[in-house]
RNA sequence: GGGGAGAUACCAAAGCGGCCAACUGGGGCAGACUGUAAAUCUGCUGGCUAAUGCCUUCGUAGGUUCGAAUCCUGCUCUCCCCA
């Protein structure tokens, strides 16, 4: 029998963190976090990690293992997911991984294509580029450095072309050369559970979750992080409207209702990226005992 | 009771005779995205249409005009000031 990695996603709020604990306690496995903000151990409110009674009832990897401060990436997360499975599928044949970063899951799922590490100076000197001399400068530098890019990617997408750019000077070859977009073979099976529920729900848990969220503190959570909100990792629902607050440009009513506007648009952008998936298993959380007994049959 | 201001699409708010299906912002909807991804970027948002286009809109009922969201009159409602 095959061993099966069993990934659960869906958008923020819909409730995969109860199913997942209940799914792993129930089919006595593990569960691996894809959920690329749950990685930083500084942030807990704002990211909604499981709670300690769920943490201390079922194993979770992934889950507050980095620093802000850490360097990761969807590449390196694909590279430790990968390094980690084999010792757990010994114990079972069925892991469940759950979360909701498209592009961390997907690089589990299907494997990402192999790019050398940035080199932060080549980072630094582009995005110093587009701070000084605007997005014009980067496309003439992309035009030149890699056509081939340059006639595909979004120029209006300032990160795209700088990322394009970075690579090409760190590593003196087109960037292009490197997207291969080939789908790396796994030697486990795949079965992809989505979940989600009608619009008008998700977004009212999704208004609760942030005034809960409130209540246990994230302002000072924030605060707490504020010195730090340089941090691409604190460039994140939650944190960055409070440092506007922080800063005094909106008011801390504005800063909560913007907190769960974003989320609700995270929530959307999420779905867009799996909506052309079609391996995804679509189901409302209030169907449980369907995912159940979908998993009991594998 | 008297005087003044205003009613515009889901909300806010421009427009004040033709270039207006109507600026802009919010909200919403849809989408893109191979390493910073809870990031970054894009389109749409009266109805029908693949498109050209057609149809119904700017409180309401009339009027003026070749032509009105824009001017005039009545009515309804809201707000402010005086009594």
């Amino acid at each position: 029998m095959k061993n099966i990695l069993i990934v659960l996603l869906g958008p923020t709020g819909v409730g995969k963190t109860d199913i997942a604990v209940g799914l792993a306690q129930s089919f006595s496995t593990d569960v691996i976090s894809a959920d690329s903000r749950q990685f930083y151990r500084e942030m807990t409110i704002g990211t909604a990690v499981p709670s300690d009674e769920q943490l201390k009832r079922v194993k979770h990897h992934f889950i507050q293992f980095l620093s802000i401060e850490d360097y990761y990436s969807a590449s390196i997360f694909e590279r430790d997911v990968l390094a980690l499975l084999p010792s757990l599928f010994t114990k079972n044949r069925l892991v469940i991984m759950a979360g909701g970063s498209g592009m961390y899951i997907d690089a589990v799922v299907n494997g990402i294509d192999d790019i050398p590490d940035v080199d932060p100076a080549a980072r630094e000197k582009y995005n110093r580029m587009y701070s000084e001399q605007g997005i014009e400068s980067l496309r003439m530098a992309l035009k030149i450095l890699d056509p081939e890019y340059y006639s595909i990617v979004d120029l209006r997408n300032h990160k795209r072309i700088i990322r394009a750019l970075e690579m090409c000077e760190t590593t003196g070859k087109q960037y292009s050369s490197f997207l291969k977009n080939e789908k790396h073979p796994r030697d486990f099976s795949i079965l992809k559970i989505g979940l989600n529920r009608s619009r008008d729900e998700l977004y009212a848990r999704i208004n609760e979750r942030v005034d809960e969220m409130i209540e246990k503190g994230l302002e000072e959570e924030a605060m707490r992080l504020y010195p730090k909100r340089h941090l691409n990792a604190l460039n994140t629902v939650g944190y960055r409207e409070f440092y506007d607050y922080f800063d005094c440009k909106i008011t801390l009513d504005k800063a909560i209702e913007l907190i769960k506007r974003n989320s609700r648009r995270y929530a959307k952008r999420q779905l867009t990226w799996w909506a052309k998936d079609e391996t995804i298993k679509w189901y409302n959380p209030g169907e449980t005992e369907k995912v159940f007994s979908l998993i009991s049959g594998l």
